[in-house]
Formats: structure tokens, sequence, C-alpha cells
DNA sequence: CATAATAGTGGATAAAGTCCACTAATACAG
DNA sequence: CTGTATTAGTGGACTTTATCCACTATTATG
């Protein structure tokens, strides 16, 4: 009857590892929402112009990227097309973010930050780096560098 | 003027601390995003209970705590005490888990899974493990592990 | 030129999140 | 003990996101 213990073993670690990449998911969850409130209760010091946690992560985004038409920036941020559509025109509407037709393609409105946009941006990074660091306070540098390098490698083959 | 140039490597060190975490919040923000939508595409072969993902994710962790007040379980996955009244609710009424009031204290109701819930913990965990595992293909197993330890580390101060 | 594909918009509805008030039970100081 | 502060859980009301689908305008392609 060796051939059950066998399979009995099969399935065993097949379980651990299901259970461990599990783990993990809950892991990258628990820590997600860590930054979640962590931002959330400096929030009310610095996000002034009240553009919430959709719209904070579009700014930040649109700095790193320059001038992406909305579909990029989309696919990027890994939300709807509509949604982008209204947290934009929110944006708009606080004067943070403009648009202008994209010359090459007459479908694509190529979104960029304003002046007040940067400047808002600036307090973002302030208080997503403070949040993150209180939260990576725990580990070490190197492995905060560690951390970024397995993520943007995850991420790799979407950058887009 | 020398101390201007100074000033300005300062505020340039600063700056770039500052990018750079928010460019991580930003890395783990997008990579939640990809988990989130690979568990998506596999949702309606698995998801025939509906729980949906904020109902899969206490199941999960429900499984992993054992017999938590509801209290305590809200913290670990930190959401909203009035929202996980509900979404425990829901998940009551579909046979996944039962209460049963504290013997040790009245206010408190002890959250388990049913063996129905246990065998959805079971499918949630191996379409969970599958996009996980598919996610973090690009990085090796040890990697693999070093991130889990990381997350944990950083984690470590509230595992109540 | 017809047809398919892409960028963006808008509507409708569902699911989560957020805040606040409230009850019941427990802890605790005096 | 006894009044008071805390804690667990519930419920209501409201806001924000998410999701899905249909639709227009433009570009790409056979």
């Amino acid at each position: 009857m060796d051939f059950i213990h066998y399979y009995e073993l099969v399935d065993k670690v097949n379980k651990s590892v299901a259970m461990q990449n599990t783990e993990l998911a809950l892991l990258i969850d628990r820590f997600m929402r860590k930054i979640h409130f962590g931002l959330q209760a400096k929030a009310h010091a610095f996000d002034r112009e009240r553009v919430g946690p959709g719209g904070g992560i579009v700014l930040l985004t649109l700095a790193d990227m320059g001038c992406p038409g909305l579909n990029e920036l989309t696919r990027r941020v890994a939300r709807d097309k509509s949604q982008m559509t209204r947290t934009i025109r929110s944006l708009e509407s606080k004067g943070l973010v403009a648009r202008k037709p994209s010359p090459a393609d007459a479908r694509v409105s190529l979104v960029h930050l304003t002046g007040e946009g940067e400047r808002v941006v600036g307090e973002l990074r302030q208080a997503v780096a403070e949040t993150i660091s209180e939260i990576l306070a725990p580990i070490s540098k190197q492995d905060e560098e560690v951390l970024r390098r397995l993520l943007e490698q995850a991420l790799l083959e979407d950058v887009t």
C-alpha cells in the first residue's frame, strides 16, 4: 500500500503550497490595508483638495508617467476605463490635472498634472513616504530594497 | 554659497527617498490589483457560492484563525466592524460559517467555518494559490520566501 | 471601402467603505 | 457593591468604488 502513502504525501505537499501562497495573498492584503489606514490617519492633514485614495493614486501615477493617454493610465493603475473618466474629470474640476488632445491620434486625450497638481503630488508623496517608512520600520533598508526589487520583477511584464 | 548646495542636496535626497517609498506604495497597489484581477478571471469557475472578494478574504482568514470573535476577526482583516457584521451574516445565510456565543464572554460571538465552509475554503485556496504562483512566476522560490518573510516582519506587531 | 479594433464617455446597478448612534455585557475605580 | 468607562456587536444612512454594458468617434486593416 505504499502508493497510498505516496499520494497522501503529494496531496500534503500540494496543500501546503496552496496554503503558503494563500497566506501570502492574505499578508499582502493586510499590508495594503495597513498602508491604507496609515494614510487615512494622515489624510485630514494633507488631503485638502479631497482627492481621496482613488484620486491620489492617479495623481502619483501621473507624476511617474508624464503625459499618458487616459487609457494607458487606466491600464497602469488597473482600474476601469469609465471610472477613470470620472476620476480625471473630478481632478480636472479641482484644477489638478489638465488634458489636451493628442496630436498623433484624435481619439486619445493626453492627461498631465497642472502646477497645482504637482504641488499636491508633493504633499501626497510626503504623506505616503512617511506612512510607508513607518510600516517598513521593522525591516532593514536593504530588505526594503529587496522588496521593491521583487515587486518590480513580478510586475515587469505589464509595464506597458 | 556652499550651504545652498548643501540644502539643495538634502532636499534632493529627501525627495528621492519620498519618491522611492511612494513608488513602493504604487508597486504594492499594482501588485494587489494584479492579484485581484487574476482571481476575478478565475472567479466564475470556483466562486459558485458568490462570496465575492470580501467574503473570500474573511473565509480564508477564518481558516487561519480558527474560531475568533467577530471583533478579533475584524481587526485582523482591517475592515469596518459593521461591515463585518453584514459579511458574516451573508456567509452565514449561505451556510459557510456559523456562530456560537462565547462561554467566557457573553458579548462576543465566536465565528467558525462549517463543513461546507471548509470545502469552499479549499477551492478558494486552490484558486488563490494558482493566481499567486502565476504572478510570482518571474521570481524564484527563494525570493518568494523572502517576500513572505518581509511582509510577516512588517506586520508582526499587529498579529493580535 | 467595409469591417474590426481602440479611446473615451455615460448610465445603471452592485458592492464596499465610512461614520455615527445605540444596546448589552464586562471591567474597574472608588 | 455601584456608578462609570470600555468593549462587542448591530443597524442606519450615506459616499465612494467597482462592474458591466452600450454607444460615439477615430484609426487600423484586409
